[in-house]
DNA sequence: TACTTTTAGTAACACGTGTTAGTAATCATT
DNA sequence: AATGATTACTAACACGTGTTACTAAAAGTA
């Protein structure tokens, strides 16, 4: 009936013929302390034929580590539900965090009631927590901040000094837009992966801005239409600048799910790709290489960034300080035929 | 510097001027210790007013119990990457995992070494796990299940006793295949979603054989290639396909994902959708209803299944009995353009 | 009043670990 | 041979919690 009687370092202690101190050094390989070679390996012996695991329980309790961090998700349900983008980044996190020796403890929170997880640390479920889409209005976050719990954001949050991890979307949007210039387009709309007042929307659009005013052409704010995170606000957005715009001859859709319903809705207002409509994505998902016809878009380093974000809270846990706070990883631009 | 003390329940009982014991008893509602309304007012004021939350290790090393469930993903990296059904299903759990006051830990493992994840229960991390993509050659699995360890399979291990919850997915394949047999296909063929060794990729072959017996039509080997989670096997499969049998009418491709692959190549022989050859995929991913032409596919209820896995576990953990200890859930198919 | 029951609370233990301070025995040095 | 240093270990404490066994006072009962 109850789940077998669970094996601790006493009872490694009492085959070994050693006290419970002399197990732990010993297995956790502790610096400065002597150990002579036969009872080594008669408590690594021990340990092994009992298989001994150490609770973390005990551990976490005298160490006040919890070998754990909190990955936040603050995305939209419907953006968790339709983001190729996200299971590449969570594989990244959990790597860079068992190379560690840590685990992830994953939390989705519902952007409205943001703050949920503040729990998390002050239950001291997790050492540190890895944010991803951070909010501007997010209080329990700035609190903890002050609370010096190591906080890693992946995505940025202009106001503040919280280290972040992020990728280079403004850089990667202008190099789509400047490609759509490059081949000669002049009258180019632009369809954003979410409602603007998220950061990363805000970041692609200046990026869209930036290229065309280099390019010295006029920015018309009627040429951007904002999506959220479904092909089904692409389909909507499109129709819209179709109707608004009849001299467009490019889009550049901030998000390739989006961009999905974007092209359905060209073909259905009769337009033909990229002949008459060039299209130019953003996320490169795994699924836009099958696209009809394989979609232009901007390659982010999905995994790359859940590694680093990982990586670099875990160094911040362990008190080690990095030597540049934060980190801007680049993107790059993958050529096809729906730009071409 | 260090990161500011914790509070304790010490604190709360100096402030309140009781026992540490009553201030366990009062916040935890012992049922059955009697406290006197005065005290317990002074004793919650003074909970909140030092803004105190239990440490979970303490909780955790004298009940036993670490109120988080172990969220295994045995799918290869590949999966991962490509599948959108995941993201669904982890919310499901999480969701329900909340509602129970529990916590997940996602553990994604590399599928070829199988019970890496059996430290999480053993060092007791979890009280729990739910594992999803179960292995049949997963020997850690059956040891943990001999330990008694509350586990609950996603997906089936026909030769087990393990409680699982399950997506139909044989019902869903022949739902499928039926839908095409009905509009007058009589050659049709299949591209699995994974490899054959994966349970989920013979429940949806046998699926489609039983349509193809119940009709009466000829079941031909020939006819069925595996497809590996990536829209590239699909494509490949395909070409296959339509190269050693030009009387193909039909396809059942067992993964919307595989399928975007497979519509390519068709496109690519210069056969049109439906007319020529029409296609039912499976999982309704939300970028299948823009597919060109949309897919036609089987829904599964994936939030669902993710929910129903999660709030199953822990009745396990909590000893609630199960009235039947294994649950299948059915899908529904979602006809579009692409097979009429 | 004398006895029992209920109320309101506490002291002390257990959970399993990491770590500091200390102790005997052995070895090296003068 | 006497002293000091090193080796090889151990006893005891601390971490923060839940819980059992107990007590002293108050209330109820005969």
């Amino acid at each position: 009936m109850r789940p077998a009687k669970r094996t601790t370092s006493r009872d490694v202690a009492k085959l070994a013929q050693v006290s419970r101190t002399t197990v732990s050094f010993i297995l956790n390989n502790v610096p400065g302390v002597s150990i002579s070679a036969a009872t080594r390996k008669r408590v690594l012996n021990a340990a092994k034929k009992l298989n001994y695991s150490p609770n973390v329980a005990g551990r976490k309790l005298v160490s006040g580590k919890s070998y754990t961090i909190g990955l936040i998700l603050c995305q939209s349900p419907e953006q968790i539900f339709t983001d190729a983008f996200l299971p590449q980044v969570i594989l990244g996190v959990e790597q860079a965090a068992m190379q560690q020796g840590f685990h992830v403890l994953l939390k989705p929170v519902d952007p409205n009631d943001t703050g949920g997880y503040a729990r998390l640390i002050t239950e001291n479920h997790v050492d540190g927590i890895l944010l991803s889409g951070p909010r501007q209005d997010d209080a329990a976050l700035m609190q903890l901040h002050r609370q010096r719990v190591p906080i890693m954001l992946m995505g940025q949050l202009p106001e503040t000094n919280i280290p972040f991890v992020d990728v280079n979307a403004a850089a990667g949007a202008e190099l789509a837009v400047s490609h759509l210039i490059e081949h000669g387009h002049e009258c180019i709309g632009m369809i954003t992966n979410a409602p603007l007042d998220y950061t990363s929307a805000q970041q692609r659009r200046d990026g869209y801005v930036k290229a065309l005013k280099k390019a010295k052409l006029p920015v018309n704010k009627a040429m951007i239409k904002a999506g959220n995170y479904t092909p089904a606000s692409g389909y909507d957005a499109m129709k819209a600048l179709i109707q608004v715009n009849p001299r467009l001859t490019a889009v550049f859709v901030a998000s390739d799910v989006v961009a999905m319903g974007a092209i359905l809705a060209i073909k259905e207002a009769g337009l033909r790709i990229p002949q008459d409509i060039a299209v130019v994505g953003f996320d490169d998902i795994p699924l836009s290489e099958f696209f009809d016809p394989p979609l232009t878009t901007i390659r982010l380093p999905a995994f790359g960034l859940g590694w680093a974000g990982g990586e670099r809270l875990i160094r911040l846990i362990q008190g080690d300080a990095l030597n540049e706070s934060s980190l801007l990883l680049e993107s790059t631009l993958i050529p096809r035929q729906s730009s071409l």
